[in-house]
DNA sequence: TCCAAAATGGAATTTTAATTCCAAAAGTGG
DNA sequence: CCACTTTTGGAATTAAAATTCCATTTTGGA
């Protein structure tokens, strides 16, 4: 009752004037803070400095970086609309993770509207794409990958594993591979036949499984690993069953519209890998 | 005396070792994510998905996003060898600043360094795909799409034709038309076994196929035809020989990195087209 | 040079979050 | 089926951080 009734009241003052997206806190910070007193500007120029700081420092982190007072970092944010450090901290937090929360509620609200139209579900699709590609730039360690390269480049054949959901990449890989004419096997598990015992070890294992993991990639993966064959993983987290066969490991965070995926990350990351593979094979034969 | 020894012991085992990079922090997760009791091992997919809140995030906000308890993940981090959870985070805080450049500078920087790299391709690949999803929302016809899904829905069995390029995208609609409980044939060419007169007249095919054309899916398009059989055309051009087979046509047009393209495209359209009709034959249901 | 207003530093207080602790529940091997 | 160990949930405690407050200093105008 009290904290609402003093909630109240704070929200109407404050309602004054409070930033809320970081571009509109860099905008009225340019406005103010030329007549802002000396410690005050001396705070502002350093959060402009430094902005990637606000969302994981604590007020007297950032006042010992800027050489104020906490209470000039305090002072400052009230002046800069907020009720406090805490609201405007809040602010910059959000603002860095904010891609993908918000899918999750657009998945919901798709949901509640059942199937609407093909183009609309196909729109969903095109947007959740996207953005799995641009999380996949960000997720994919360029030192992982470069590893990956070498091992599989160095490999006598190339075994390729991953059924299910995971069945087009692997079967994309075989076809890019062919075409460079990069010696690969293509594991499909036609007719029950198990392939494991053509794994030598000098060849190389690229794995591909995503949650929920699928038994034969993780039984093949084993067998190779005994083998001695290096293995490379295509799978959503680290904590994928894959890692314990010391695979070296290709991350691939992909959206998904209700029950299913657009693979557009995935397929990405694979051709990629291919080709610099063929590239790098061709180059040296 | 008992109390000195027991001292040094648990000075010794904390000391232990607590992760001092992320790469450290991963590694071990993906070690011990295995062999973690319940609540802890969720808390570990949690964190192996969401890496990118632990930096901003208080113990309450994770525990509700993971749903467990906040002493579960007081333990999780104990387990992984901090102290507690400040300590953990202020490693995820230390390497925050360096994640903070986002997708599009981090692209810029790519592309200064020449196309070397694999990451350099894949971050061709990446915006390639971009641009190609971009292209999809356009070139699709509304209402193309929907009488595609029309048509499919109100099939009987579904046959998916496509080779070699085209083969990732009738695969994974192999699997989503199974997941879906969507009686759906895969025409896969295995053992040269021409399967097309298990196409009968209620039912419809779906032909992808891409520039070069590959004969076989011409040759069981024209069979559907004769059958009386309906033919949906996921292919590039208005031009494509499957034109003939007065096929509902959906255009996609993919561009290309080199020699290869990324699929993304083909795929999105592929797994809504699928979606809707999965969505539309159980609805009716 | 003096006064009033504004600004500052730092300690005191309040709030919030991290950590520990313990009883209850769930497994496990005999 | 029972004793014993591990795991779990949630309350109690402790630590840390945010926020306020006030005495002191600085600034600017008469």
């Amino acid at each position: 009752m009290n904290d609402a009734s003093q909630e109240t009241v704070e929200a109407h003052v404050s309602s004054d004037n409070a930033p809320d997206t970081i571009d509109a806190f860099f905008a009225r910070l340019g406005n103010t803070a030329e007549d802002l007193p000396k410690r005050l500007k001396q705070f502002a120029d350093f959060i402009a400095a430094n902005p990637d700081r606000v969302a994981v420092s604590t007020v007297a982190e950032l006042a010992q970086g800027a050489d104020v007072q906490p209470s000039a970092v305090m002072r400052f944010c009230q002046e800069m609309g907020f009720t406090g450090f805490s609201q405007m901290q809040r602010l910059f937090r959000s603002s860095f993770s904010q891609k993908w929360p918000d899918y999750s509620t657009r998945l919901e609200k798709l949901r509640e509207h059942g199937t609407e139209s093909p183009s609309a579900l196909l729109a969903e699709f095109v947007e959740v794409g996207r953005a799995s590609l641009e999380n996949l730039m960000a997720t994919v360690e360029p030192r992982a990958l470069q590893q990956a390269v070498d091992v599989l480049a160095r490999a006598e054949t190339l075994h390729l594993v991953g059924f299910r959901r995971a069945f087009p990449v692997t079967s994309y890989l075989a076809y890019a591979f062919e075409k460079m004419d990069v010696p690969a096997v293509l594991h499909s598990g036609i007719a029950n036949i198990n392939m494991d015992h053509l794994i030598k070890p000098n060849d190389a294992v690229i794995a591909v499984t995503f949650a929920p993991y699928t038994q034969m990639t993780l039984d093949i993966a084993e067998k190779a690993r005994e083998t001695g064959a290096d293995i490379v993983a295509i799978t959503d987290v680290v904590t994928s069953p894959l890692a314990r066969f010391k695979a070296i490991q290709l991350l691939v965070s992909e959206l998904d519209v209700g029950a299913f995926r657009a693979l557009s990350a995935s397929l990405s990351l694979a051709i990629a890998l291919a080709v610099s593979v063929g590239a790098q094979r061709n180059k040296t034969n």
